[in-house]
RNA sequence: GCCGACGUAGCUCAGGGGUAGAGUGCUUCCUUGGUAAGGAAGAGGUCACGGGUUCAAAUCCCGUCGUUGGCUCCA
C-alpha cells in the first residue's frame, strides 16, 4: 500500500516531502547526524511536541535544540521527571505533586509523607538520577483513558495525581514513562535520558499544594541540569559571582545600611554612606518633580484608626498589622502610618477645590510601617519600616490618561537617569473571579483599568498584564526590576484609583458650579527607596553612578609629611561638593590604593611631594588607573564633567 | 505565618563531649613610602539565647530568637 506523503515546512522555507507518520527527529536525522544528536523537542505547527512524535500532516517544523528558550525547558520538565523517578527508587511510596521546568531549571513537589528530606541527602538523589540517565532511557507518550488514568493513581495511592485528574477532560489524557517511573504529564519531553549529562540538585523548600495555604506543605526539590557538565560549571561560577552583587553583603561592606536585632527585624538602619546616597536620589527626585508641577507635603507617622477604616485599609489588612497604639484616653486608637494616601486625602480637603485648581499633586517622601510576614523579609527589599516615594494626584476625570502619561514620563526618566535598561511594566488588574477582594463599582474599574491600558499603549510601553495583582482600591501598572539573582521585584508603580475619593468624599466645583468627584493617582516611581537601593546595589554591583557615590573622592597622601597638603587639597574639593575623605592612615600608597578600589571608590586623589611642589594632585580612577596629574581646578572640571557624563547615561 | 538550611572574634570561615582557632579588621610600636596587601606586638568570643541528657555540653537533644532558600502574602 503506498505510503502517505506529507509537507514538512522548515524555518528557512525549504518544503519536504516525507512520509506521513514521519517524527521530528528522523527529519533532523535526514539533514545530518550532527543536528539530531541535538535536538530536544520539535516545534510542529508552532506547539512544542516530542521529537519523537509522528506528524500526520502538512506542517511547519522547527527542530529545537539547548540554543531555544523551549529546548532548554523541554530538557528541564524531563530532568524533573528524572528526579522523580530517583525519588521513587530510593524513597518508595512518595506522592508527586507537580514538576515543572521554571526560568532556569526544573523543581518537583513531593509529598514523603512523615519523612523529611534532609539537604545531606541530596547528592544521593543526583547520583542516583545521574545513574538513571546513563541508561538512556526513552520518553514513551502514551495516550490514556481517564478512567485508566484514574485507576493507575489510585493503586498508587497519589491523591495530588487524582486531583490533577479532575480537571482533565478524557481523551486529553496522556502519560509519559521511562525506565520505571511512569508520570501524568503532557509533555513534551526529550527523546531519552541520557541527554542529560549534568545534574545539580540545588535546594530544598516547602510548598503548598496548588499554591494554597490551607493545603498540605509538600516537599519541593530544585534543581538544574544541562547537556553538558561544562554548563553546569558556568552556571555555578554565575551564581557566585551574582552572590558577590548581593546588596545585603555590600550594604555591609560599603556600611551603607545595617540591621540589629535590638531594633526589630526588618527595621533597617541607615549609615552615614547609606543616607548621603538615599538623600542624594532623594534630591534627585524631588528636583524632577518640581519641574512637573509637584507640591511637597509632610504628614505624621501616626493617625487615627478611624483614618484608615475610612480608606478601608483596617478592614483589609488591621488583623495582621501593628497594632494599634492606645493612649490615656480610654478608647483612643493610633496606627502607625502603613500607606500616605489617606493623609493625603485630607490634606486634599482642607478647603474647596475647583476644576480650575486640578490637577494637585502632593508628594512626599512619607515612611511607612507595615508588619510584612517574618518569612518574607528580605535585606532592603523587603522591611517593616520603609519610605516612598509617594505622591498623590488628585484630578479631574478628563485629566486621567494625561496625568498617567506624565507619570509614566517620570518613571522612565528615573529608570533611564539610574542606567535600569531591563524592565517589565507590568500592567496589574484586578482577579475577575474574585471579584470581592476589591472595594469599590465595576464602573470605576473598568474605568481606571481602561486608563491604564490606554496610557500605557499611548507611550508604547512593553506590558505584561497580571489578573489579580491590582491593589484593592485600583488596578496599577507596576515596573519590575530583576535582582543579581533574576527574582523580580516591584519597584515603580502607578495606580488609578476611583474608591478612596469616594470613600474620602473628595469634592470638587466643576464649570458647572455642581460637586464632582476627583480621580485619585498613586504613584511612586522608586516605589520605596529601600527596595530601590537595594536593587540599584545588585544592579550596579555597589559601582554607584558618580553623581550618586557617598563616597566619590579619597585623597591619599604619600606620607604623613603631606597630611597638610592633603587636608587643603580636601577642603578644596569640599568647597566644590565632592563628598571626599582623607586617607591618613600609617600605610602605604599602594595600601590606601588597594583598599579606596575595594571600597569602590571612584576617584583617588593621590597627593606627595611632587604634587606638592608643583601644586598638583596625581588622579587615578576606579578600576582604569592612573590618570596622571591635574591642577586641583583641572581635576575639579574633569570630576564635574565625569559627574554630567554618569547622569546623563 | 508555613517547610528546609544555618547561627563560633567587627567581617570571612575552620574545628568539635574534656571550658576555643585562622585570615582579615581593630589598638600600639617600628617604618615615611609613589599607583592593588611593609614589619612586630597586643586586645577582642558565656561558640545566638533558654532548657534537657551527661561526671563533663560550644559540640548531642528540645524550645526560643535571628538569618537564609523557597511557599503564601505584599496597601
Amino acid at each position: 500500500m503506498a505510503e502517505e506523503q506529507i509537507n514538512i515546512t522548515l524555518p528557512d522555507g525549504t518544503v519536504k516531502k516525507v512520509q506521513k507518520g514521519t517524527t521530528g527527529l528522523e527529519i533532523a536525522q535526514e539533514i545530518s547526524e550532527g543536528l539530531a544528536r541535538n535536538v530536544l523537542a520539535a516545534k510542529v505547527n508552532g506547539e512544542v511536541w516530542d521529537a519523537t512524535r509522528p506528524i500526520n500532516t502538512d506542517a511547519t517544523l522547527q527542530l529545537l535544540t539547548w540554543n531555544e528558550k523551549e529546548g532548554k525547558s523541554t530538557f528541564w520538565h524531563s530532568s524533573a521527571h528524572l528526579l522523580a523517578e530517583a525519588l521513587e527508587a530510593l524513597y518508595p511510596g512518595v506522592k508527586f505533586g507537580i514538576g515543572p521546568p521554571i526560568e532556569t531549571g526544573f523543581y518537583y513537589d513531593v509529598d514523603f509523607g512523615d519523612k523529611t528530606l534532609e539537604g545531606s541527602e541530596l547528592e544521593a538523589i543526583e547520583a542516583k538520577m545521574t545513574e538513571l540517565a546513563r541508561r538512556k532511557n526513552d520518553y514513551i507518550r502514551r495516550d490514556i483513558s481517564k478512567p485508566e488514568a484514574v485507576a493507575f493513581f489510585k493503586e498508587k495511592g497519589d491523591e495530588y495525581k487524582l486531583d490533577l485528574l479532575e480537571g482533565l477532560d478524557d481523551g486529553q489524557i496522556t502519560f509519559y514513562e521511562q525506565g520505571e517511573f511512569v508520570d501524568l504529564c503532557r509533555g513534551p519531553h526529550i527523546p531519552h535520558t541520557g541527554f542529560i549529562k549534568s545534574i545539580k540538585l540545588l535546594n530544598i523548600a516547602g510548598a503548598y499544594w496548588r499554591g494554597d495555604e490551607k493545603n498540605t506543605m509538600l516537599t519541593r526539590i530544585y534543581g538544574v541540569s544541562f547537556p553538558k557538565a561544562k554548563e553546569l560549571q558556568e552556571y555555578l561560577q554565575m551564581l557566585e559571582e551574582a552572590k558577590k552583587r548581593d546588596h545585603r553583603k555590600l550594604g555591609r561592606e560599603l556600611e551603607l545600611f545595617a540591621f540589629s536585632e535590638k531594633v526589630g527585624m526588618g527595621l533597617p538602619l541607615w549609615l552615614p554612606k547609606g543616607t548621603l546616597l538615599r538623600e542624594k536620589l532623594v534630591a534627585f527626585l524631588k528636583k524632577a518633580q518640581d519641574k512637573t508641577g509637584y507640591e511637597q507635603v509632610i504628614t505624621p507617622h501616626i493617625g487615627h484608626k478611624a483614618l484608615y477604616e475610612t480608606s478601608g485599609h483596617y478592614e483589609k489588612y488591621g488583623k495582621d498589622s501593628f497594632k494599634p497604639i492606645t493612649t490615656p484616653n480610654e478608647g483612643e486608637e493610633f496606627l502607625l502610618k502603613p500607606m500616605n494616601c489617606p493623609h493625603h486625602c485630607e490634606i486634599y480637603k482642607v478647603k474647596p477645590r475647583s476644576y480650575k485648581d486640578l490637577p494637585v499633586r502632593y508628594a512626599e517622601f512619607g515612611t511607612v510601617y507595615r508588619y510584612e510576614q517574618s518569612g518574607e523579609l528580605h535585606g532592603l527589599t523587603r522591611v517593616r519600616g520603609f519610605t516612598q516615594d509617594d505622591a498623590h494626584i488628585f484630578c479631574r476625570p478628563d485629566q486621567v490618561k494625561e496625568e498617567f502619561i506624565k507619570v509614566i514620563d517620570l518613571v522612565l526618566y528615573v529608570l533611564k537617569a539610574l542606567d535600569f535598561q531591563q524592565f517589565t511594566a507590568q500592567i496589574s488588574l484586578r482577579d475577575p473571579e474574585n471579584k470581592e477582594k476589591y472595594i469599590g463599582s465595576d464602573e470605576g474599574w473598568d474605568k481606571a483599568e481602561s486608563a491604564i491600558v490606554e496610557a500605557a499603549s499611548e507611550r508604547g510601553l512593553d506590558t505584561v498584564t497580571v489578573l489579580g495583582e491590582a491593589a484593592f482600591y485600583g488596578p496599577k501598572l507596576d515596573f519590575m526590576v530583576k535582582d543579581a539573582l533574576g527574582r523580580s521585584w516591584q519597584l515603580g508603580t502607578i495606580q488609578v484609583d476611583y474608591q478612596l475619593p469616594e470613600r474620602f468624599e473628595l469634592e470638587y466645583v466643576g464649570s458647572d458650579n455642581q460637586k464632582h468627584r476627583p480621580v485619585m493617582i498613586h504613584r511612586a516611581p522608586f516605589g520605596s527607596l529601600e527596595r530601590f537601593v537595594a536593587v540599584l546595589i545588585e544592579h550596579c554591583a555597589g559601582n554607584f553612578p558618580l553623581w550618586l557615590s557617598p563616597e566619590q573622592v579619597h585623597v591619599l597622601p604619600i606620607s604623613e609629611k603631606f597630611a597638610a597638603y592633603a587636608e587643603k587639597i580636601n577642603r578644596f574639593l569640599a568647597d566644590s561638593d565632592i563628598v571626599g575623605s582623607i586617607d591618613n592612615r600609617d600605610e602605604k600608597i599602594g595600601r590606601k590604593i588597594r583598599d579606596a578600589e575595594l571600597k569602590k571608590v571612584p576617584f583617588m586623589v593621590i597627593v606627595g611631594e611632587k604634587e606638592q611642589d608643583e601644586g598638583k594632585v596625581s588622579v587615578r580612577r576606579h578600576g582604569q588607573g592612573d590618570l596622571g596629574s591635574f591642577t586641583p581646578e583641572e581635576f575639579i572640571k574633569y570630576f564635574t564633567e565625569a559627574v554630567a557624563a554618569s547622569l546623563g547615561k
